[in-house]
Formats: C-alpha cells, structure tokens, sequence
DNA sequence: TCCTAAATGAGAATGATTATCATTCTCATT
DNA sequence: AATGAGAATGATAATCATTCTCATTTAGGA
C-alpha cells in the first residue's frame, strides 16, 4: 500500500510519510497521545504522557514532532496566554467538530465552544477571499478566540 | 479637574488614576510610545523607544507597566508566532480603526486590515451574546486572525 | 540485509519574562 | 508647599519554556 502504512497504523501515518517524513516510534507515541485527548495539552504535559506509553522519547523531540506537526497541518497551535504554548490534533474525518474557544483570563479555564461555527465558518471564508485577493495572501488558516471571565471567576 | 489630571496629561490619565494607579513617568514615557506608532513593538523594542525619551525606565517596569495597561484593556497583547509577545494601543475616541491581523508564518510579516471589520464586528456581537449566555461568560474581548504565506512568501 | 539521510536523546544554551528587595516617587491630605 | 503611606521603581538575579548541539540510532527504500 501507498507510503508502507500498515493497517491500524493510525490516519496520519500517510499524512506523516506522504510528505518524506518518517513514521517514528516517538512521533506514533505523540500522536497516539494527541488523539486520546481532547484536552489542550502543553509539550511538557504531551511529554509526560508519552512516558508512559513510550519513555524513550526526549522532551526536545516532543517540541520538534509538534513543531512538524503544525507545519503539516495536523495540530494547532494555540496561546492560552498562560506562558507555554498548547496543542491540538486537527482530527481527520472522523474526529471532533471544529471549534473555537473561549478563555477566562483569570483562572485559565478553556471552553470549546462549537456554536455559531457554521455562521463563523460562512464569514470568514468570504473573508478570506477578499483578503488573499486584496493582500495577495495565501491564507492557510484562522483563530478566532473570546477572552473574559468565567463563571466562578465573574463574581 | 477629576483625578487631577491637568491638560496635555494625554486621553489616558483618567483611565489610569481613575482605577486608583499612579501616573507615574516611566508609564506615560510608555504610553507615549505606544502612541506614537502604529507598529506592533515587543517589550523590548518598547524598552529602547522609552529610553529616548525616559532613560530612566527599566524593562521590568516596562513589563510591569504592560501587563497593568492590558488589565486596563487600554493595551492589547499578541502573539504572532516569533517567541515574544507584541503590544499594541487601543486608540481613544480619536485613535485608529479597529482591526485585526494577518501574520506571514514564513517571515513574520503583518498587516493590518479594515476590511469586513464590519461584518466581523456584528456577528461578534451576536456570538458574545450567546456564548456570555450559554456559558455564563463575561467577555471582554475577542481575538481574530489570519494566517498564511504573504505576497514575497508564497511564490 | 545494507546503506544513508533523517531523526533522536541528553543535556547545555538561549532568551523572554518574572521575582526580589531596598529605594524612590506619587498624590491626597494637611 | 510640606508630609506620609503605600504604590511603584530599577537593577539584577532567578525562572522556565523552548531551541541548539552533536554523537548516536533508526526508518525504510534499494
């Protein structure tokens, strides 16, 4: 089959080595780690957790596999503004709804939120037409994130 | 006049005494940058423009200072993907437009656009509205951006 | 199985941001 | 204009997420 991917080898592997990437034991592990999670976990947290299924995998590798990752368009990205960046598998068609989300500045706490996407989705596609045309840009992707209080913190 | 605050002090005085701070000259030397460009400096660059006009300030204070002016939502902060975060005035009444930003992932560049800012802002408005209901959120404020491979970038 | 470039792990290095603490300054009150 | 209390400061050290270095190992096509 295409690329050596054997079965039960996960929907990244030809995402991995269709582009000439090798399909290591620490990216398998990262990935594996990613997918089981629908938390916004840290390199650090993504690393611990990678212990337990792979200790062989260095902290430096986690940082270059994600750093891979967003280059290839699986994993997002994000600033939560807590001062460590946290990742995201971009799920395959299988996966979880496209959201947003949505921060309380005050105690950290994340919400995904997946209303309103179709109309967020709508707009900002005209969006980005008019932008890579105006700009000449060649937009690859968007954020969209509210930041408040939460709940418990508003009181 | 209320808070002291006597003429030529700049819009932001009361904004700041008026949440019971000091105007003190390393945070108007601040201020005063920030004003006067319609960049989007790094603490640091901020640092060196303040010591042109106020060789006194230290970058902690800097620091310091930032974090007090986002609280104050006087100041926003962002990350744009270079590993330090970037700042940038809210405009008064007689500021600059509201806009958001499209971000080159290959040489960092940033534009600033107007465009269906509009659009943007209306159907913010709703989402706040339902979301600060649904979730009991207090928003404050809201995040969008572009990201892709500018004009010199994409060939 | 072999070969080669890609990928790795361990730890050092980097660099942005934050904490510390003695001193200075702001400003409401006198 | 002088005062005093507490906020704010500057210099520097400390922190800590992320990146770099480099000798060694690995994936996967031949």
């Amino acid at each position: 089959m295409r690329h050596g991917c054997r079965k039960g080898a996960g929907w990244w592997c030809g995402r991995v080595k269709g582009q000439g990437y090798k399909l290591t034991i620490s990216r398998q592990a990262i990935l594996e780690v990613l997918s089981k999670t629908s938390k916004h976990l840290s390199a650090e947290e993504i690393y611990n957790d990678v212990y337990k299924i792979y200790p062989g995998a260095g902290l430096a590798t986690v940082y270059r596999t994600l750093e891979l990752l967003v280059e290839l368009g699986l994993v997002h990205k994000f600033d939560f503004g807590d001062g460590r960046a946290r990742y995201e598998l971009i799920e395959g068609p299988e996966g979880k709804k496209h959201h947003h989300h949505l921060i309380c500045t005050k105690c950290g706490k994340i919400i995904d939120y997946t209303d309103f996407i179709e109309d967020e989705v709508e707009l900002l596609k005209k969006i980005e037409k008019g932008l890579s045309e105006k700009y000449n840009f060649n937009i690859n992707d968007h954020l969209i994130q509210f930041t408040g209080l939460c709940e418990k913190c508003r009181r």
